[in-house]
DNA sequence: ATGGAGGTTATAGTCACTATAAGGTCAAGT
DNA sequence: ACTTGACCTTATAGTGACTATAACCTCCAT
């Protein structure tokens, strides 16, 4: 399979994916005579792997850490495990914050009664210094 | 106050201070003889607008826009008011994000059995390739 | 007068891409 | 056989919002 077919399956650009091998994260199978680079199944699930990470929030740091623990299959998998509990704790983190955001913003729609700016609070009540 | 005492109180780095500066965001009130910026109270409100904005999720660019609005005392605030709603869209469909990965990363932690990798299913179960 | 904390500028690095340039290869149509 | 256009190659630069580093200047206390 060439790169834009991989691409089209993984529906990840050709040009990411270039990058993703310079970042030592995906090789091809091989390369064809004419350089070409050539993928094989394997590739697109390390791809599609990849991009589900990354879609978790994962930073490609930690995607290659995962693929060099999960290349250790005889490892006990509690460093994998530690790593997804962490993420997940980042995405509560994330989920309290957007809340939080939420709400102040949802507050702030509530400010501008459809006046001009002099009377509007919005900008006034985003500067108080107080927190 | 110098800058360092801005940073203090805003809990901003000098350096972001500095950068805010660069991209016409926020100018020191004065400049003292020795070169040093000097702020003033309004420059910390400035400031503490902006530092807000950003952890709702506002791009410098938009803060820049919303300031230049909040300059405009006599313009209708619908503007500001609708960028304070595309926001809270942003921010909703960012919540939505969350929700799906803690979900997902949830059921990945139970995918780990406390054995090795090779019988660990959360490597294989983001890799499959079917959706 | 010396040391250390703080200030100044300018430049380069970060992350995860994205865009662009300048060229090589291939399959199909004329 | 030739051309067109889609696809491939590499290398380099740009993005946003900072962060780090270098090299230097200034102030204040000892």
């Amino acid at each position: 399979m060439s790169i834009g077919q991989l691409a089209k399956a993984s529906d990840v650009q050709a040009v990411t994916i270039r990058y993703y091998e310079k970042q030592g994260l995906l090789a091809p199978q091989r390369r064809a005579a004419n350089g070409y680079r050539e993928y094989g199944n394997a590739q697109l699930r390390r791809l599609t792997f990849i991009r589900r990470c990354r879609r978790l929030g994962f930073s490609l740091d930690d995607i290659r850490a995962l693929l060099g623990l999960a290349d250790q299959q005889a490892l006990p998998c509690d460093q994998i495990d530690a790593r997804i509990e962490a993420q997940l704790a980042e995405v509560r983190k994330r989920q309290r914050d957007l809340a939080v955001m939420e709400e102040e913003l949802q507050r702030l729609t509530h400010c501008c009664a459809g006046g001009v700016v002099a009377q509007c609070r919005i900008v006034e009540s985003l500067s108080e210094t107080e927190e």
